[in-house]
DNA sequence: GTCTATAAGTCGATAGAC
DNA sequence: GTCTATCGACTTATAGAC
């Protein structure tokens, strides 16, 4: 709605973000938001009213970002390979700059308050999602071509696609409290995360559908 | 420690899993805990001191299912195929009798506080979680049987193979909020993908290493 | 063991001085 | 616009009667 004019208030949005990211909406609390931004805990209701209402802004803002990431990425490259090489590096690339973005979305809609079902209902109305035609374009037109297998759910494959390259973010706590020696090299699991998930999911359609 | 005795001590119990499962330490409420057993909110105090004792329970139990889901899913049957295939039908067979596991775990984790902390460090000690070394043994024959790719990624296939069964189980929230009619039909895509996982992970590995 | 009543603490929100 | 002080709602926890 309105402007961010003051910098004050760009500075507490941009802290409230963090926090949010980190905690969740039951977890984050004004004072701790207060603290790190570097003000008074009453500057936060000047700007923003309430905590709900903070809660509100951002939220939809988040949310609208992780959504954008996934529909973005798939972009028609001219064949299935291309297309799915893309996606792959593109949401993967996104997602790390705000790593703690797919946990957040999933937590704040497992837990369902009424901020989030305004903010969904009204997204679906206006801004309807986009799905995902150009992969499902491609694979219809692999398949005629016999270059993957005509049984291929296309439904189950977009799972196992999108699920590959999120799942490292959401399973990222976990793995680092059992396996913190794989995480410290976050940065190459990534990368080579990438290549990995190209080529199962790749070959995995090609392969001829032999066994039950 | 203490046998659980009194049938209403178990009561709660169960109903405290459940709310807990739900909506996570910050978001559970000793009075909605109260209510749902049909009990007076002085018996939770009565029989496990305080909330902290009570999650602290909870969460050792249901971390430990967790992790045991995984671990125990791994079997070695005879060849390649076939233990995936077990894996694969074992650990979604588990974790649809309690769905709402894995976001339990990974939002309580991502949270940290200390008893998470306290609860892991103590479960590395004396319980050495299981590697999946089953699957490792099964991947090294099969490559030098020239049956998959010499150069897969044994930990980066490992992490698709676990990602895309638990996937389903945390992107449920968020999928359910955008196409709710996938998950109507929750039990079926659930079939479903036992075989959609099975058939793109073992042909993607059986695939040639051609292309980057 | 079970309940009511209430203490004690936390957190969001606001009043009011500057 | 900014700060201090405080209110009031909510939540955990306990005291004390039965």
């Amino acid at each position: 709605m309105a402007e961010l004019s003051t910098s004050k208030e760009k500075q507490i949005l941009s802290v409230a973000i963090q926090v949010f990211l980190e905690r969740g909406f039951h977890g984050a609390k004004m004072q701790e938001i207060a603290d790190r931004a570097g003000v008074n805990k009453a500057m936060l209701h000047y700007y923003f009213r309430s905590k709900d209402r903070l809660y509100a802004m951002i939220f939809e803002k988040l949310f609208m970002e992780f959504m954008n990431s996934i529909a973005d990425s798939f972009e028609a490259e001219g064949d299935l390979a291309l297309t799915l090489k893309h996606f792959i590096n593109s949401i993967i690339d996104r997602l790390r700059q705000t790593p703690d973005l797919p946990l957040f979305v999933a937590r704040e809609l497992s837990w369902g308050g009424p901020v989030v079902y305004k903010t969904i209902r009204r997204m679906l109305q206006k801004n309807r999602f986009k799905t995902p035609q150009i992969i499902l374009d491609e694979i219809e037109n692999a398949k005629q071509r016999g270059e993957i297998d005509s049984s291929l759910d296309p439904v189950q494959f977009i799972f196992t696609l999108v699920g590959s390259c999120i799942y490292p973010f959401l399973a990222r706590p976990i793995v680092e409290s059992i396996f913190p020696e794989l995480i410290e090299n976050w940065e190459t699991l990534l990368e080579q995360r990438k290549e990995a998930v190209f080529r199962v999911l790749y070959y995995g359609i090609k392969g001829e559908g032999t066994n039950a």
